[in-house]
RNA sequence: GCUCCCGUAGUGAAAUGGAUAUCAUGCCUGCCUUCGAAGCAGUUGUUGGGGGUUCGAAUCCCUCCGGGAGCACCA
C-alpha cells in the first residue's frame, strides 16, 4: 500500500520530467540505515535524460515536494486521499524524510506514526489480512503423492512441507486452493511389493507359497504388529526384497508380471492381496502425514483412471496430433514446443505415466474447473512435465501456461551423496523426527521449567526444527542434509523462533496478571523492531508471487533477532506509561511469528 | 553427444542487476539479584578460473574447470 503509493508518485514525477516509460523498483533496502524504502529510479533514468543520476534524483525529489504543496490539507495525515498525491509541506505524508544517497538512490524514511499504524494493522489482521490484490482464482496444487510401496524419506518431506507451505501462502493471499495428490496404487511396483510380502513375510520362513495358499491361510503371514514394526517400514522392506527377487530370478519375475495381468482382469484373490498390502502402507503413511499436519482435499487413485488415457492417445493419433512409429509405439510431435518427443503408449497398447497423466489432468479440470494447476514435484521430472503440459494443450485440455511445475532442490546426505535404499542410506522422516525429539527431551529435562505436557512440546519443537531447517533454504537450493546438525536447536532454527514467541507470550501473560494491557501508541518513537514488524504483509505477498516459502522463513529470523535484541536492551514493564506500548510491540511480535510459522506449517508450543 | 540446474567464509545457507556481499554455526571473549540465557553483545573468516555487457555483476552473456539431473516403449 505504502510502496504502491510511492511508486505512483515517482511515476507521476517521471512523466513531468519526460521519461514516463522508465522501469524502476521501489524496494526494501538491505540495510535499515538506508530507510524503509529505496528506489533506483534515478540510476535507471539518468541515461535517458542525459544527466547524472544524482541530478535526476534531485529533480525527482523536487517534483515530489512541489506536488506536496498543491495537495489537500484536510485528508488524513497518514495516507493520501483518493486520487491525491501523498506529499504535504515538502515531505511525504507518511514519509519523514527523503534522502539521496550513494550513486543516486532515493531513500524514504517512514514517520513513526506510519510505522506504528502499520503494526496495528498487522496485529488485528491475524492470518488473513485481506490482500488488496485478491486473486479470484481457483488453484489445484498437487503435492507429496507418496508411493505406497515405500516408507517416506526426507525427499518426500521436502515435497510435503514445500507444497503445504505454498498452498497456505496462496490461500491466505486470497486464492481458493485445492490440495490434491495421486496415489500410484497399481502396476509393476505394487506387484513387486505383493510378491515380497507373499514370499518373505511368512512366519515359518518358508518361501514357496503362492497367492491361493495365502488367501486360505492368511494368519500364517506376519504383520507389522507381530514383528513390532511400523507398517510403512514393513512394506518398505518387503518391497526391497520383492524387487531384488524379481531382478535375480526369472521365474519370480514372470510370477510378478502374471500378477499384474491377474490384477487387471480383476482376479479376486490377487485383489485381496493387493488390498492387504496397500492397507499396511496407508496406515504407515498416515502416521507420518499426521505428524506433519498434512492435508489433502482430494486423493486421486491411479486404478480408477489409468485406462482412460489410452482413449486420449488414440484420439490424438486420429487427429494427427500424435504419430505412430514404425515399432508400433505412439509418439508425440512437440516440435512446435521446441521439446524432445516422448513415447505416449507402449507398442503392446499399455499405458505409461504420461498416458495416465493426460487422463488425470482432464479429470482434474472436469471435477474442479481450476484456473491454474500446479505440480509440486522434484526437478528430475521437469522435462516430462513440460511434455505433459504440451500434449494437454494439443489435445485441447487447457493451455500450456495454465500449468506450472513447482520444482525443489535435491535432498542429499552430507558426505554420502544421494540417498540409496540399496546402500542403506535412506533417511526416513520419522527417524529424523524421533532423533530430534530425543534431543529436545534431553534439553527439556536439563532445564528448570516444569511443563504440563513435555511430550507434546518435544514433538512440536522437533517438527519445527526439521521443517524450518528445510524451508529456510531457497526452494530450488539443493540441501546436503546433516543429521547431526538437524538436532542443533540454536541459531537460525525453528526452535529459536518458537522460543522467541513463547518468551514474548510469557511476558504478555505476566503483564495480564498485573493488570497492564498492551496498547499501541502511534506517536511513540519507532524502534528498529517496529520497522521490521510492519513488513510482514509485504513479505507474505512476495512469498506468494515467487511461490517461495523461504521469504517468510528469512523474515521471521530477522524479526526474532530484532525482538531479542530489543528485549535485551529494554525493560518492558518498567512502571511507566511506555509499558503499554512496549507490550503492544511484544504482542505484535508473538502474533506475527505465530502467523508466519503457521504458513510454514509449524506449530508454536504453549510453553517450552 | 545434446538440454537443464548448481558452484558464495572451515561448515550450512541469504542477497529483485544496486549502496560496505548478509545470517547462522564453528573458534575466542563478555552478559542472568529486571519481565524465560534454546537468549544478547563482541571477535575471526567468503563470490571456482578467465573474458565480455553495464554507470554498477554473486546475479546477465561466452569459455574453461568441478558437481547434479534429464534425454522415446522405467516408475
Amino acid at each position: 500500500m505504502i510502496r504502491e503509493t510511492i511508486e505512483q508518485a515517482i511515476r507521476a514525477a517521471l512523466e513531468e520530467l519526460g521519461a514516463p516509460e522508465v522501469s524502476f523498483a521501489v524496494e526494501r533496502p538491505g540495510d535499515m540505515a538506508h530507510g524503509d524504502y529505496a528506489t533506483n529510479v534515478a540510476l535507471v533514468a539518468a541515461k535517458k535524460l542525459g544527466k547524472n543520476p544524482r541530478e535526476v534524483a534531485e529533480a525527482i525529489r523536487e517534483k515530489l515536494s512541489r506536488a506536496a504543496n498543491h495537495s489537500s490539507e484536510k485528508s488524513s495525515d497518514l495516507l493520501p486521499a483518493e486520487g491525491q498525491t501523498f506529499l504535504q509541506n515538502g515531505s511525504l505524508r507518511f514519509v519523514d524524510k527523503v534522502e539521496i544517497a550513494g550513486p543516486g538512490f532515493i531513500n524514504f524514511y517512514l514517520t513513526d506514526k506510519a510505522v506504528n499504524a502499520a503494526i496495528e494493522e498487522s496485529i488485528t489482521a491475524g492470518l488473513a489480512w485481506g490482500s488488496a490484490a485478491r486473486l479470484k482464482e481457483r488453484w489445484l496444487i498437487e503435492h507429496t503423492s507418496p508411493n505406497p510401496n515405500k516408507a517416506m524419506h526426507i525427499g518426500h518431506l521436502r515435497n510435503n512441507i514445500t507444497g503445504m507451505a505454498i498452498a497456505n501462502i496462496a490461500a491466505v493471499s486470497g486464492v481458493e486452493v485445492i490440495r490434491d495428490c495421486i496415489d500410484n496404487n497399481r502396476g509393476i511396483a505394487i506387484a513387486k511389493l505383493m510378491w515380497g510380502y507373499l514370499k518373505f513375510a511368512r512366519r515359518d520362513g518358508a518361501t514357496d507359497k503362492d497367492v491361493a495358499y495365502w488367501f486360505a491361510h492368511q494368519d500364517e503371514w506376519n504383520n507389522p504388529q507381530t514383528l513390532g514394526m511400523r507398517p510403512d517400514r514393513f512394506v518398505d522392506q518387503l518391497y526391497v526384497q520383492g524387487s531384488e527377487d524379481y531382478e535375480h530370478h526369472t521365474e519370480s519375475a514372470s510370477t510378478v508380471r502374471a500378477m499384474v495381468v491377474a490384477w487387471e482382469t480383476g482376479d479376486s484373490v490377487v485383489r485381496a492381496l493387493w488390498q492387504t498390502v496397500l492397507d499396511y502402507s496407508y496406515a504407515g503413511q498416515a502416521m507420518t502425514l499426521e505428524r506433519l499436519g498434512n492435508r489433502w482435499d482430494h486423493v486421486w487413485h491411479e486404478h480408477e483412471h489409468y485406462q482412460d488415457g489410452k482413449d486420449l492417445v488414440e484420439a490424438g493419433l486420429q487427429k494427427g496430433i500424435f504419430k505412430k512409429a514404425d515399432n508400433g509405439v505412439a509418439v508425440t510431435d512437440l516440435a512446435a514446443f521446441n521439446l524432445p518427443d516422448t513415447v505416449l503408449m507402449k507398442s503392446d497398447g499399455t499405458s505409461l505415466y504420461i498416458t495416465q497423466d493426460l487422463a488425470l489432468t482432464r479429470l482434474k479440470r472436469e471435477k474442479f474447473h481450476p484456473d491454474r494447476l500446479f505440480w509440486v514435484i522434484g526437478p528430475e521430472q521437469s522435462l516430462a512435465l513440460k511434455q505433459l503440459f504440451a500434449c494437454c494443450e494439443q489435445l485441447g485440455i487447457g493451455h500450456f501456461d495454465d500449468y506450472t511445475h513447482i520444482s525443489y532442490g535435491y535432498m542429499s546426505l552430507k558426505g554420502e551423496g544421494k540417498m540409496s535404499s540399496r546402500k542403506g542410506t535412506v533417511i526416513y522422516i520419522d527417524d529424523v523426527l524421533d532423533a530430534v525429539k530425543d534431543e529436545v527431551r534431553t534439553i527439556l529435562s536439563a532445564r528448570e521449567v516444569s511443563l504440563r505436557d513435555p511430550e507434546q512440546v518435544a514433538e512440536q519443537v522437533a517438527i519445527g526444527a526439521v521443517k524450518f531447517g528445510i524451508l529456510k533454504a531457497g526452494r530450488t537450493t539443493d540441501i546436503a542434509f546433516d543429521a547431526a546438525a538437524a538436532v542443533d536447536l540454536r541459531g537460525d532454527t525453528g526452535p529459536y523462533l518458537q522460543y522467541t514467541c513463547v518468551r514474548a507470550r510469557s511476558v504478555l501473560a505476566r503483564a495480564h496478571t498485573e493488570g497492564i494491557d498492551p496498547s499501541l501508541d502511534t506517536s511513540a518513537v519507532a524502534v528498529p523492531l517496529g520497522h521490521v514488524l510492519r513488513q510482514y504483509p509485504e513479505v507474505v505477498s512476495l512469498a506468494f508471487v515467487e511461490l517461495e516459502p523461504s521469504r517468510i522463513a528469512s523474515y521471521l529470523l530477522e524479526l526474532a533477532a530484532a525482538f531479542n535484541s530489543w528485549y535485551a536492551q529494554v525493560h518492558i514493564m518498567d512502571g511507566t506509561s511506555a509499558a503499554a506500548h512496549k507490550l503492544a510491540l511484544t504482542q505484535a511480535t508473538a502474533q506475527t511469528i505465530e502467523n508466519g510459522l503457521a504458513l510454514l506449517g509449524i506449530p508454536v508450543p504453549e510453553e517450552m
